[in-house]
DNA sequence: TTTTATTGCTTGACATGCCAATTATTAATA
DNA sequence: TATTAATAATTGGCATGTCAAGCAATAAAA
């Protein structure tokens, strides 16, 4: 494993170093972390979207939405309501406060990404964008 | 939340992906995790050092490290010695096994991380590189 | 030297993921 | 239609992190 062959350590590093401090300012700003935030976020244009939809959006296990959505919940930012086209399923809503909360989280979320372009072009940036689209597509 | 705001929302699934699929396949082939990896190949280069030593060198909170040397003495990979010199301080030895794991593991971890780079040109991973160790020293 | 910090590690409570198994309900097929 | 699939969520067990608190042992300061 020499210096060269660490971008996979790289990659975990960065995005650990970035969601640490993330999660404090969210913390702090809108009382949640940022895991929670793309929750809200999706729902903020996808209101009354089944968990399953939040779980393909998200591309996370259904487990752990279920998760997500028990915490969100026990803090009053979203509200579960059993589907009455399909008994199995459950439409997730904002609350007022989620809706506040999720006003309150943008803006940081905006300036940490506004964060890691700074220093570079958009060319730079884009290609960027391209190479960790390319490693999503491939595994 | 446009689709030109989401660098850390890619960054995040970028590495998910990667480690999820690493997971399984070193699993397989040397029966750890990616972590655990981490930890096996700081050992094959810096045996007997401290749990310290391990946090920072992998960026991680020591009560991560002593779950993860938990885990590996469990599967006597490693192995605890408390230090002679500072009573406190314990030194981690990787065992045989340990370095049989580490040898199956070394080929796996580098051909996904060969796998990011098809494609690419070595400036273009540089200047991936370069922007993932920005985000590090950044945040 | 005695008191006070600091350091190294562990523990416990929590968040976030995975997987496999379970339950209920709907869809598909024999 | 009766049986068999597939689907939506949940649950429980585990791995990986965080933080805060605690214990022992070393180092620094009074």
């Amino acid at each position: 494993m020499g210096k060269n062959d660490r971008l996979i350590f790289l990659l975990g590093h960065a995005r650990h170093r970035v969601m640490t401090s993330l999660d404090k300012s969210l913390l702090k700003t809108a009382g949640i972390t940022s895991a929670q935030s793309g929750v809200l976020f999706y729902l903020m244009k996808n209101n009354g979207c089944l968990l399953r939809q939040l779980s393909e959006a998200l591309m996370l296990d259904g487990s752990a939405i279920t998760g997500m959505v028990d915490r969100l919940e026990k803090k009053k930012l979203i509200k579960r309501q059993s589907s009455t086209r399909d008994r199995r399923a459950i439409n997730i809503y904002l609350t007022e406060a989620g809706h506040e909360a999720t006003t309150k989280a943008l803006p940081v979320v905006k300036k940490y990404n506004n964060a890691i372009k700074k220093g570079y072009s958009s060319d730079d940036i884009h290609l960027f964008r391209r190479i960790l689209q390319s490693i999503i597509d491939h595994f």
